[in-house]
DNA sequence: GAACCGATTTCCT
DNA sequence: GGAAATCGGTTCT
């Protein structure tokens, strides 16, 4: 599990099309931090917005100041808060002028677990840190809960994700490909062709057809830390 | 300046 | 299976 020195992960596999991008980006590394409180987590399960077509994208309708690096070049995070209480990461793709970025919705933590954890608990006591006395309560549950979670689970789902890495819009426009920065990607094992396994995507019910049905969220088949159940599933290219 | 809504997660019925 | 929590982005008046 331990990797002392990993190389950066390569820009050239997220310059083009986005869903090669993504089947590359499974099983790279996110990591997070130096020494001690270094997190590490591999990449399981992403998702694909690609275009100003596509009508489940931020970018549909153009450009914003919210949505402005998914114009830029490729490899620089896109952070939004979502729901108004969660942060989601997406890794930017395709040549610049192109929108287009890969959602990370799961990763498989391989080191620095501890400390996800607690950072975990950090995110919950924050967001109940001015709540009533019932709300301090239910921090304190939810607390128990994360303590008990086993560290596969840790990061299962893009909230979830940003929770444990410690993510939010400060992170919003960093390279990943620049191993200084203070998040960045690492080369990990390529996924073998036959591992991969694509669905729809999740949470867009919002978009039309045929948007709704394009299975363009991936993930590594069987993995035990991706945010859903790969039931129904076509294993991909 | 107000209304509407969301690339989620968790808890309750 | 359904709803709440919570706030900034986007749109419309």
């Amino acid at each position: 599990v331990n990797s002392p020195t990993s190389a950066p992960f390569d820009r050239a596999l997220l310059g083009h099309d986005s869903h090669a991008a993504a089947l590359a980006l499974l099983g790279a590394r996110l990591v997070r931090g130096d020494g001690p409180e270094r997190r590490v987590g591999r990449i399981v399960e992403v998702e694909a917005y690609v275009g100003l077509e596509d009508l489940a994208s931020h970018a549909h309708r153009g450009r914003t100041r919210r949505n402005a690096v998914m114009f830029g070049p490729p490899g620089h995070t896109y952070v939004y808060l979502v729901y108004g209480m969660y942060y989601c990461l997406n890794v930017v793709t395709e040549a610049a002028g192109i929108p287009a970025a890969l959602l990370v919705r799961a990763v498989e933590p391989l080191e620095g677990i501890e400390g996800m954890r607690r950072s975990r608990i950090e995110f919950s006591r924050a967001r109940s840190a001015r709540g009533t006395e019932e709300t301090r309560a239910r921090a304190d549950r939810e607390e128990a809960r994360i303590l008990a979670l086993s560290a596969t689970r840790l990061a299962s789902g893009p909230g979830l994700v940003c929770a444990a890495f410690s993510i939010d819009r400060r992170d919003n426009g960093l390279d990943l490909c620049d191993s200084a920065s203070p998040l960045y990607l690492a080369a990990g094992e390529p996924v073998a062709p036959g591992s991969a396994a694509s669905g729809p995507r999740v949470g867009i019910g919002y978009a039309p057809e045929p948007w709704l049905s394009h299975a363009w969220r991936y993930w590594i088949a069987g993995s035990p830390a991706v945010s859903k159940a790969d039931s129904s599933a076509d294993v991909s290219r």
